[in-house]
DNA sequence: TTCATTTTTTAACATTTGTAAAAAGCCAGC
DNA sequence: GCTGGCTTTTTACAAATGTTAAAAAATGAA
């Protein structure tokens, strides 16, 4: 559980005993590629923390599916809605890979964050981190080009393109496929 | 100082106790229409509860600015960046009307959520509600075209579009100001 | 390898959106 | 009520992106 254990640490510092609090709540579950983890219009009871494998994160448009988030190892698959409201979110999560998991319930958490300061400051420290993250997702797309932003996603995670289809990366950047094959002819 | 004790007290349910440890930290500050309060590459050591006014913050494209969110009476302006990390985030924020503001030191905070859980739980919830109003501009925006998005703008914010020059209403919704004129005169 | 399936690229054309500049509308101060 | 400055709309044209369909390339299983 190699990631997933420094992907709770590398959150918030921990000492043993808290670390072990939250550990002792893990469950390893395998899932096969393609499987759906999260469903939207459906309150999710679990967070799962990738310890191996590939997952991505979209929403049903009209008449397409808009991608708009990628995981990988050490990244944690959660719907916020559940996770902090117990509402349903409007996401749905599949996995692109066959991916070894370990999953937490939120109510256990919920029940964590009540008892121990330090581990209410992890989640604080959790709900942030993801919040710079998503903002900084958010204002990228903003104010980058999807040219742009293709460039960047080729430097900072070259790997991940490797695992996941081209039309999931158009509708990432926010483009069709054509326009990503135009942008991939262009730079090349 | 009725909207800031009402936001503060939706956040997170807070004993009387724990709501006057925070209270007493507020400091009142008048400014003025066009003051920029949050500024791009510059670290902010407080946040700001808007008692009355309305804000906009932005970021600096190449050759424009882009607007990305409005905040009016009981809502908070802050740099996510300054106030989670303590480094400079991209984020301009300028006030659209004089406002009225309650500052509060983010040292002060970081103090408060160390000796405190309730408190550290009341900055837990902050942080996972302002991830989810961002979780939603950011999704709304990906698979909703402009058009739909000025609509929805017009009921759940009728007052606040009255109070915001169409320039900023464009770029909040991803357009040109030619465009949202286009929509405009398309709906009416 | 070979065949079938999936993914990616290319092409032609339609549509949307942007750009730049002019016109119209609105408001504050004289 | 008029004037000057600011905001909003309109226009004509250009550029970018989408749509649809088909070809080409890549992938994977037998």
């Amino acid at each position: 559980m190699q990631n997933t254990l420094e992907t709770i640490k590398s959150i918030y510092p921990l000492k043993e005993v808290h670390l072990q609090l939250l550990l002792q709540e893990l469950k390893a579950v395998e899932l096969p590629k393609n499987h759906v983890i999260i469903m939207a219009g459906k309150v999710e009871r679990s967070l799962y923390f990738i310890e191996q494998g590939v997952a991505r994160a979209y929403v049903e448009g009209r008449d397409n599916r808009i991608t708009f988030w990628f995981g990988m190892e050490g990244d944690i698959i959660l719907s916020y809605h559940s996770y902090i409201n117990n509402t349903p979110g409007y996401e749905n999560i599949d996995l692109l890979e066959n991916c070894k998991l370990y999953e937490l319930k939120t109510e256990i958490l919920e029940t964590l964050y009540n008892s121990h300061t330090e581990l209410a400051n992890w989640g604080r420290k959790l709900a942030e981190l993801i919040l710079i993250k998503t903002e900084e997702s958010y204002i990228g797309r903003l104010f980058k080009p999807a040219k742009e932003r293709y460039i960047d996603l080729l430097q900072t995670d070259p790997l991940l393109i490797q695992r996941i289809p081209l039309g999931y990366i158009a509708s990432y950047l926010g483009v069709t496929q054509v326009t990503l094959s135009r942008i991939r002819a262009e730079i090349k």
